[in-house]
DNA sequence: TTTGTTGCAAAAATTTTGCATTGTT
DNA sequence: AACAATGCAAAATTTTTGCAACAAA
């Protein structure tokens, strides 16, 4: 089903379906919101070695068909996030544990617009990202 | 006025005021958002030169200071924003000319307490980021 | 067989750090 | 005099790129 998915996209920009691509794109999909540092170790510790570049420029190909996106969250580092069969989100983080929760709100994007057209601006797109401390764990509840 | 500020708040810390502080608070103040290696061309546009270590080095210390805010804005390079007297603010970037304009909504903070609330979420700070086109300039206005 | 992809190492890009020297308090 | 800050160059960090070998269409 992926697999066919990755396929046809690449096809359509006469790109190659590589078995890098397939495993990389399987590891994508297992999880949310990912370094392409971790992605590589994840996929070293199943004893693949892909290169790291490879991964990066996976990561990047994914981007450009619609199935990741790039995040930042204040880190250095790049977040891919996964946003296959997914609406699109914003973002609450845990800056205790790093927890990262996806949620949607219309009512924000309301208003967003209205923001934006008040302010003579056709909007296109929007990053929202909600920073605190989640109350799941003992070490998170806030104080 | 911003000099007898700058001395306060690093006497607190028991900092000390140079020349350099100086130099480089003056000019971050006259921008609103600003890369250190802008600032650094804009000095040196000025015929002084000082170390680009010690722009990052200051331009960090007002971040302390609670003079400046790190902003990413998607690009690779950091952006310094000047919030000295501001209000807290987000942000309206044109995809086309770059133009950042700030704005604030008490109604979507609202909303936002709301959604950190029903996700068991203390929230503590938030980024909120528009993009899109602005209609200010020819060049500018939307398709 | 043609064209795209990989892996590696090297380079790029951005920011931080070590250390001898200099400036502030 | 004591301590902090600067400047420079070197290092660190993260990501991209060039190129020869390889794999997919």
């Amino acid at each position: 089903m992926t697999e066919g998915l990755l396929k046809s996209q690449l096809a359509k920009k006469h790109l190659k379906l590589t078995r890098q691509r397939e495993i990389i794109l399987d590891a994508f999909l297992k999880n949310d919101h990912i370094t392409a540092e971790d992605l590589y170790s994840q996929i070293s510790n199943g004893n693949i070695h892909l290169g790291l570049a490879t991964i990066y420029r996976t990561l990047n190909l994914l981007c450009e068909l619609g199935i990741g996106q790039q995040r930042h969250f204040g880190d250095s580092k790049v977040l891919y996030d996964n946003v296959l069969n997914k609406k699109h989100h914003d973002h609450l983080i845990c800056i205790q544990c790093g927890k990262i929760t996806e949620f949607e709100c219309p009512d924000i994007e309301k208003i967003q617009e209205e923001m934006a057209e008040r302010n003579c601006f056709v909007l296109e797109r929007h990053r929202l990202e909600l920073y605190g401390h989640c109350k799941d764990t003992e070490k998170c509840h806030a104080s």
